[in-house]
DNA sequence: ACCCAGGACTGAT
DNA sequence: ATCAGTCATGGG
C-alpha cells in the first residue's frame, strides 16, 4: 500500500543525495529507502508525484521533513540577482529543499563527519544505528537516542569506527543528556545565541554548529564553511586572489547572499561535489 | 608507502 | 588573528 503525494519545484534524488543526510540510499525501481525517527520511509518519484510505501497517516510527517510546505521560488527570490554562478547551481540542481532532519542525529553525524568522505560517514552513521539504535523491522534501526550513546563506552564507539572523534561524541551526549546545554530550545533562539550554544559541545565548531543549525533547526541563514564551499567561493567570488582569510568570507556571505543563505550555500555545495561530474546544458 | 577525507583544538608566532 | 601539528582510520 502506498500513497501519492503532489509536489512541485520538487527534486527527490537532489533533496536525499547532496550531503545533508547520511541514512538514505537507492534501492530497485528508483525507490530511495531511509530511516526517519522510528520509521523506514520509501519513497520514489515520478515527475510532480511522489510515491510514499507508507500508511496514510505518515504522509503529513514525510511532507515536513521534506520542507515541502515551503515555496523553493520564494527562497530562490531572496538569492542575489546578478550572481551567475549561484543561478546555475540552481538551476542544475532545481528541486533540492533543505530537510527538517531530526537536531541530536544531524548533530552526532556531523560530529563524526570531521575529516572523513561521506561513504564513510554513512557507515559509521550505520554502525552506531545497528550497535545502541532501536531495531525498527526489518533490519532497520532508529537513530541512537541521546541517553544510549551517554550510555555507551568509550571502547565501544571505537568500534563503529569513530577514531578521535569517539570521546568528542560521548562527551557531547553526556553534556546534552545532563542539561548542560539548552540544546532543545536551539530552535526557539536567536540565530547567534544557538551558534554559542552549540560550540560549547566538544568537537562542535562553527562549521558542525552551522550544519545542525540549517539541516535541523530552521535556519535558513546558516551558511557551512567546509573545505568544498570554501574551494568553491575562493574560485567564484575572489579569482586570482590567494589567501583569502576565514573572515573575508564570512564577510562576504554576510552582506551576499542574503536571508536563505544556507539554502544557497547547500546549492553551490552540490554543484560543487559534482563539478565536471555531469555534462552541462 | 603515501596522501587525503563535509574539522576541532592546542600551542606556537 | 593566522598557522602548523595532532587527533584515528579506511580507501585510493
Amino acid at each position: 500500500m502506498y500513497q501519492k503525494i503532489n509536489v512541485s519545484d520538487f527534486d527527490l534524488a537532489s533533496t536525499l543525495e547532496c550531503g545533508q543526510a547520511f541514512r538514505w540510499s537507492r534501492a530497485n525501481g528508483g525507490w530511495f529507502v531511509g530511516v526517519v525517527g522510528r520509521e523506514a520511509w520509501r519513497l520514489r518519484q515520478e515527475n510532480d508525484i511522489l510515491l510514499c510505501h507508507c500508511s496514510p497517516e505518515i504522509v503529513s510527517g514525510i511532507q515536513h521533513y521534506l520542507s515541502l510546505d515551503r515555496s523553493l521560488l520564494d527562497i530562490v527570490a531572496t538569492f542575489p540577482a546578478d550572481d551567475a554562478a549561484l543561478r546555475d547551481a540552481v538551476r542544475r540542481h532545481w528541486g533540492l529543499r533543505v530537510l527538517r532532519q531530526e537536531p541530536w542525529e544531524t548533530l552526532a553525524s556531523f560530529i563524526a563527519s570531521s575529516t572523513k568522505q561521506i561513504v564513510q560517514i554513512r557507515q559509521i552513521v550505520e554502525l552506531l544505528a545497528h550497535r545502541f539504535g532501536e531495531p525498527i523491522g526489518n533490519d532497520f534501526h532508529a537513530f541512537p537516542t541521546v541517553e544510549a550513546i551517554a550510555r555507551a563506552s568509550h571502547e565501544q564507539l571505537l568500534e563503529c569506527k569513530l577514531g578521535f572523534r569517539a570521546k568528542n561524541l560521548l562527551a557531547t551526549a553526556q553534556m546534552i543528556d545532563s542539561g548542560a546545554i539548552k540544546f532543545d530550545a536551539l530552535r526557539s533562539m536567536e540565530y547567534g545565541h544557538a551558534l554559542e550554544e552549540l560550540v560549547k559541545l566538544p568537537g562542535v565548531g562553527e562549521k558542525i554548529a552551522n550544519c545542525v543549525l540549517l539541516f535541523s533547526c530552521g535556519f535558513d541563514q546558516a551558511f557551512l564553511i567546509d573545505v568544498w564551499i570554501e574551494r568553491a567561493l575562493c574560485r567564484l567570488y575572489f579569482p586570482r586572489k590567494r589567501n583569502v582569510t576565514h573572515r573575508q568570507l564570512r564577510e562576504f556571505i554576510g552582506s551576499h547572499f542574503g536571508p536563505c543563505a544556507g539554502w544557497a550555500q547547500q546549492y553551490l555545495f552540490f554543484a560543487e561535489r559534482t563539478r565536471n561530474k555531469k555534462t552541462r546544458k
